[in-house]
DNA sequence: TTCTATTATCGTCTTATGGCGATAAGTTTA
DNA sequence: TAAACTTATCGCCATAAGACGATAATAGAA
C-alpha cells in the first residue's frame, strides 16, 4: 500500500534492522513463535516500547503476527533476516581480525621485549 | 579503538546502511574509486552534508579513504557490502511478489470481470 | 456484567539524525 | 606569499526516533 519499490522496502528492511533491541528481538524469536508475555520479562523495556519495536519489525515484512486469544503472538516472518545477520558478522569479524593483526605489526615492529 | 565487540559493529554497518544516500553512494563507487569532487555533482545535496555521509561509511569500514593532493579519493572496502544489499533486495522483491500475489487472488475472488 | 490480563496506541519528553551555510585546514598554482 | 581548490568540521535548526507512563481496546475469567 505505502510502499511500492524496492528501494524504499530495501530501506525500511534495513532500518528496522539497526537497532539493537530489534535485532535481540530477532534472535529471541529464533527459537520459535512467541507471545508478547513472554517476550517482555526478556527485555529490560517497557511494554510499550517492546510492542513499537515489534511492530516495526511487523512492518518491515521480517516478523509475522496472529492473535490467539488475549495473546499476540510473534513469530519470523523471513528466515532469510538471519542469513543478513550473519553476512553483517561475517563483514564485522572480518573488522576486528584486521584490527587485531594491525595490533599484531604494530607491536612486532615496536620490538617483541615489548 | 571506540567499539570491540560483534554486536556493535554489526549494529555500525547496518546503521550506515539505513540511509537513502548512502545507498546511493555506494552504487556510484561501485564504479570504482571517486574523489568528492566527481560524487559531489552526482548528488543533490550540500558538499557538507555528502562529506559526513561518506566519513559515516568510512567509520563503519564500508569505505576506503585515500588523499591524493588536494583531492580524497573513496572506494569500497569491502565488496561483501554488495552482497548484503542484494540479500536485502532479494527480501524486498519477495515482498513485492508475495503483494502481487495477494492481489491476484483477491482480484479472483471478486470475479473476472472486474 | 465486572474484573483481570494482554497488547496497542497516545501524548510527551529527550536524544539522535540529517540538512545547510560558514569556516577551517591542507594542497597546489600563480 | 597570495589566491584558488578541495574537503572536513563546526554551529545551528528542523525533524525523526526512542523511551516512558497513561489510557484504550479486546478477550477470557469470575
Amino acid at each position: 500500500m505505502a510502499q511500492k519499490n524496492v528501494s524504499e522496502l530495501r530501506l525500511k528492511i534495513l532500518s528496522a534492522l539497526s537497532d539493537p533491541i530489534r535485532l535481540e528481538l530477532l534472535e529471541f524469536l529464533s527459537g520459535g513463535e512467541r507471545c508478547v508475555c513472554e517476550i517482555l520479562p526478556a527485555f529490560s523495556r517497557s511494554q510499550s516500547t517492546i510492542s513499537k519495536h515489534l511492530n516495526i519489525l511487523f512492518e518491515a515484512d521480517i516478523l509475522d503476527r496472529r492473535i490467539d486469544g488475549k495473546k499476540t503472538l510473534y513469530s519470523i516472518k523471513d528466515p532469510q533476516v538471519f542469513e543478513l545477520v550473519r553476512l553483517v558478522d561475517r563483514m564485522a569479524l572480518k573488522q576486528i581480525s584486521q584490527l587485531a593483526e594491525a595490533g599484531r605489526i604494530l607491536e612486532e615492529s615496536l620490538g617483541i621485549g615489548r
